[in-house]
DNA sequence: ACTTAAAGACTACAAATGTAATCGTAAGAG
DNA sequence: CTCTTACGATTACATTTGTAGTCTTTAAGT
């Protein structure tokens, strides 16, 4: 069996082609450009070559609809940036999550929001740790 | 003036030299080899070429000493870290940090320390924010 | 003084990336 | 039925990145 863990490395352009198929699939190639026009301006040929070789390595499905294709994500959102925080965490913070928050608190505004969030989380976490 | 804001763009490779800066400089590039040999296994002309491009992309500067070059980053590693995470949540988890806390927490096994330190940040917040 | 080894400068070169344009084909417009 | 057009396939091309090799110069050993 071939190793399942393998890490496909998208690039930043394939991750926004990605991420607009994360917000609903399959779509066909232009809904993706339809998308992405809000926010990139892209030329519908690029986000064509992005998609094509997102399939190529495996990170995109399609399945033929008439002369369409409908596009869908092979991976879960979810699991992508668990696996990239980690990888972000280990490079820039030797694994250590409290001072990446912290470099983070101080340089933008943390929101009571998101600080009940994090008391959550932690009470959680002490709820299944004590 | 030039926009100070500007972003370096420091690719993976270039990174693991900076970072061997950051933990003391000023250093000779033998110096950096030297650090990276332990991690890396990089030829000392590979290190000398990804040197040269952080000095051409203003990362890193250096005095002669001699013959030989003696290096240091222009950028703190605060500053770089911040802004990276800044940008990294911003384009994973739409710039909430707690998801992506969450999602890391998920994944790896968050440390009694961990957990205080972000109980301390927490409690600092609202120490300046009641 | 001569030779050599080591430092930095310059060159190399394939793969990945960003950003499309062109080609061939088939579905739809008339 | 024919012409246009919208798809996907293929090709393009400059830049960045990873990973060194060669060239030039000079300090250091003998």
């Amino acid at each position: 069996m071939t190793d399942a863990s393998e890490k496909p490395d998208i690039s930043n352009a394939e991750f926004d082609v990605l991420d607009a198929l994360w917000e609903g699939s399959p779509a066909t190639s232009s809904e993706v450009v339809a998308r992405l026009n809000s926010r990139k301006s892209w030329h519908d040929k690029t986000v064509k070559t992005l998609l094509g070789r997102l399939v190529k390595k495996g990170v995109l499905g399609f399945e033929k609809q008439q002369r369409q294709y409908l596009y869908y994500p092979l991976i879960a959102r979810e699991d992508y940036t668990k696996k990239e925080t980690t990888n972000f965490v280990s490079r820039l913070f030797k694994g250590k999550i409290a001072p990446m928050v912290a470099g983070f608190a101080n340089n933008n505004s943390l929101s009571k929001q998101d600080v009940d969030e994090l008391k959550a989380l932690i009470q959680k976490w002490e709820e299944d740790n004590d």
